[in-house]
Parts: structure tokens; C-alpha cells; sequence
DNA sequence: CGCTCATTTGACAGAAATCAAAAGCGGTGG
DNA sequence: CCACCGCTTTTGATTTCTGTCAAATGAGCG
């Protein structure tokens, strides 16, 4: 671990800034610090299409593969623990251990993946949303409570902007706003400011989802990441 | 790989039996030898979404886990190549080759999960439609081979019933069913039966896809797999 | 303040889901 | 061989939803 820590060196990059784009040789690899990254692929009429959202501790970049299939782009203003990613792989060589932990973050988040995969293919729009604001509420719930008492103010930080978040979910930022504003007169949410919303009714907005908490739960991030 | 083939046995399964359930410890994993397996997931509604399909070569189960997320079912009549699911992991530490391909296995299909996802949420009913009919024409194209006779007639077999298939690409059989019957009136696939059709015009479902041709071929199952 | 860009709202057309019914297919048993 | 049954697939009519185009509102900034 401490060998690791030698490796690897911090970079900041400002929101929009591409960290490895698409079909390029992907020199490095690592984690996420602060900030969030896009993971996104273009499609050939031009426009990009949002594969993933990378939060602190995801893992982004490429092992063991020559060019990335996907950009990794700085969707806020964010900082990398970044390794080279030759420099990586023959540390994984070294220690056994941590390529397990790998693999074994890698099969969790295939599995997240096809479940995310499912939903979006199965689900309507307003479902999707909701799931989403579901997972981004236990996000930062994380950062804050312990326990689940409905004294504590459950709130809802949009990472990126609307045309992002449409973007992902598979929609436009129009149905994206019709569908907020629909949570938002149920009393569902209630917008704080532009990019934050204070979670008033946790079972109306599962009630939106179709999905058990069970299933929501596991499309949180849940493997735990190296380093 | 001797010792791999000590440790496996071969199994079949009707068409219709579950092979491994949803939540269910995951004792086997193994590879399709013939036959097609659907991997799928229960909503909480109880209809059952169809997360992907694994044809002869692709892996199945989840090594590393105690239950598995999504249960595993036999959509033909299938043969398998079974292992005891210790057995292989415990087998995965004295080879640590066969772990490391293993891992780049993983990461392709990783990968590719992520590009079907980008596709089936940013595309109309009908690219998805051709994307899937596309895949399914290579697909078997690679296994037609063998038969001696390079054919021009290139067979596109649909393996599960149109249920089952407008699941996999989130619309319902009406409208899968509808947009089969436009592509057949364009000729660019002809019916042979119930279940297969011959594509007269590969180009023109390259069309209807609205991806490049590389992007397609990405989406193929691509990884050399254990065994 | 005036500029730009992001978000929201409105009107509308097109696509897909839904509801409903007909046609095709494969079995079973007379 | 044929009639019957259950099932899947196809076709048709209708409604709902969502994308598109367009315009208004709001937020950030020099």
C-alpha cells in the first residue's frame, strides 16, 4: 500500500476537462478524490451518451487494455489519485492480493451494471428518475446520518447538470424538468436551491420507483474500491 | 487445464429449468457448451426482466459471491460444463494465469455491458431492434461455419420466443413484432420460420442501427473465455 | 445592467404502450 | 386425418407518453 501511495500523485482537472478520451492510448488509471467523472461514449451522430457516473473512491481508467472504449470526462471540478497504468499493472503482478480485490470490485460492479442495465430497459422515465434520486439520496446520506430518523433532513445533491443527468437516464432535460416538477408538487421533493432538493417523502418517492428498497440498495455502489 | 477438466462435468437442462435462482447460493458456475441461458432478474411486479443472454462459450455464475443476483435459467435445451463453484476458486488460486484471464475476461465484459447499456437507453425501439438482430447474425454466423458450405445465405436465429426478446430490449412483443414485419417488407430480412429469418440486406440493418459498424462489432461478445 | 447559458414551461407531432381481436402453430385425443 | 385446445405471434384501433420545437424565465458573471 505504501508502495502504491509512492506511485501514484494527485491531479486536479477543471470541470470539462477530458481526462481520457475515447480510443486513446489510457496512460493512467486510478481512483476518484473529490468531484464527480463522466463516463461516456459518442455515438455517431455526434452526441455523447452517458455511460456511468464516477463518485470519490470509484475507480476509473482502463487496466490491461491498450486503448479505452469510453471517455472519462471531469464533470465538476475534480481531483485524481492517478497511477501510470503500466505502472499499475505490474504492481497488480507483484501483489496477488490487491489484483484479487480487483477482480473482485470488477464483479461487483459488473453486477451493479447489469442492474442498472435492467432497470433502465424495463423502466419508465419518471421510474428511472426516481430511482436515481434514490440512489443519489442514500449518497449523500452516507456522508451525513446514521440513523434513518425522519428528523433528519435527507438531501438530494444533483452532482451534475440537467442535461447530464437526461443524458444518463435516457431521456431530455424538457422530461427530465416535467418529471422533477411532478415530484415536486406531490411533495416528494422540494427544491432548495438550482441543484439540491430536500427529500421530504422517502416512501412516495420509492412508491415512484416500482422497485423494491431491496433492489434499490443493491444498485448503490457497494463494492469496496483499492485504495 | 487437465485438472479444469477433472474438476468439470457436463450437465444438460430442459429447456424452462432454473439453473441457478435469484438469491440462491451460486454452488456451480461453468460455461454453455450448447444451447442458450437466459440471465435474469424478478421485479418486484413479478415479471421477470431479461438482463442477458449467454450463448455456447460464455461464461456462467458468479465465482467470489455467496448468492447471486440473478438467477440463471435455461431458455433452449442446454448442455453445461458445470464446476463446483469452491472447487474452481480454490483452483482460480493455484493457477494464477487462468485467474488473470479470468480478470481480463471480466473487464470485457464489463465493457461491452456498459456499451449495451449506453445503446439501449439512447436508441428508438427499432435501432435496438436492428442492433440485436445484427449481433444475433454474427452470432451465428461463427457457428455456422463449420458446416462446410460458405454460405451466402447468412441465418438469423432467434434463440427465446418474442417475449422473452422484447423484454431483453425493454418494448413489448406488439412492437417488436411490428417492427420484424417492417424490416421484412423492406427486404432486408426474409422469414425462413417461426424462428429464423435469412438477412438479404446486411447493410441496410446497419442502417436501422444508426452505429457504426465498429461500434456493433464492439458489442459482440468478444472475450476469449475460460476453457 | 446586459450578456450568456441553463432550466422551465407550453404546444404539438410522433412513437410506443395498451387494449382487443384475429391468425398461426403445436400438441392431444378422438 | 381431423377437430379441438392452448399458446404465441401478428394485426388493428386507441390512448398515453415523450421527444421536438419554440419561447419564457431564471441564474451566474463581467
Amino acid at each position: 500500500m505504501q508502495e502504491l501511495g509512492r506511485l501514484s500523485h494527485l491531479r486536479e482537472f477543471r470541470k470539462g476537462q477530458v481526462i481520457v478520451a475515447q480510443g486513446d492510448d489510457a496512460t493512467i488509471v486510478g481512483n476518484v478524490v473529490t468531484g464527480v467523472v463522466k463516463l461516456t461514449k459518442m455515438s455517431v451522430s455526434g452526441q455523447q451518451q452517458i455511460v456511468g457516473l464516477l463518485f470519490p473512491s470509484d475507480f476509473f481508467g482502463r487496466a490491461f487494455s491498450d486503448n479505452s472504449r469510453f471517455s472519462y470526462e471531469a464533470a465538476t471540478d475534480v481531483s485524481l489519485c492517478c497511477i501510470d497504468r503500466q505502472a499499475f499493472e505490474s504492481f497488480l503482478l507483484r501483489f496477488p492480493e490487491v489484483k484479487h480485490e480487483l477482480l473482485l470490485t470488477v464483479l461487483d460492479e459488473l453486477d451493479a451494471t447489469r442492474e442498472w442495465a435492467a432497470m433502465t430497459s424495463a423502466h419508465t422515465t419518471m421510474e428511472r428518475i426516481a430511482v436515481f434520486l434514490f440512489i443519489l439520496s442514500k449518497r449523500s446520506a452516507g456522508s451525513y446520518c446514521e440513523n434513518g430518523t425522519k428528523s433528519e433532513r435527507t438531501v438530494i445533491a444533483l452532482p451534475v447538470g440537467r442535461r447530464d443527468i437526461a443524458a444518463y437516464l435516457g431521456t431530455t432535460p424538457e422530461t427530465l424538468s416535467r418529471n422533477i416538477q411532478t415530484l415536486v408538487r406531490k411533495h416528494v421533493i422540494r427544491p432548495l436551491d438550482a441543484n439540491s432538493f430536500e427529500l421530504l417523502d422517502s416512501a412516495g418517492l420509492v412508491d415512484h420507483t416500482s422497485e423494491s428498497r431491496d433492489d434499490l440498495e443493491a444498485m448503490l455502489g457497494v463494492a469496496p474500491r483499492i485504495r
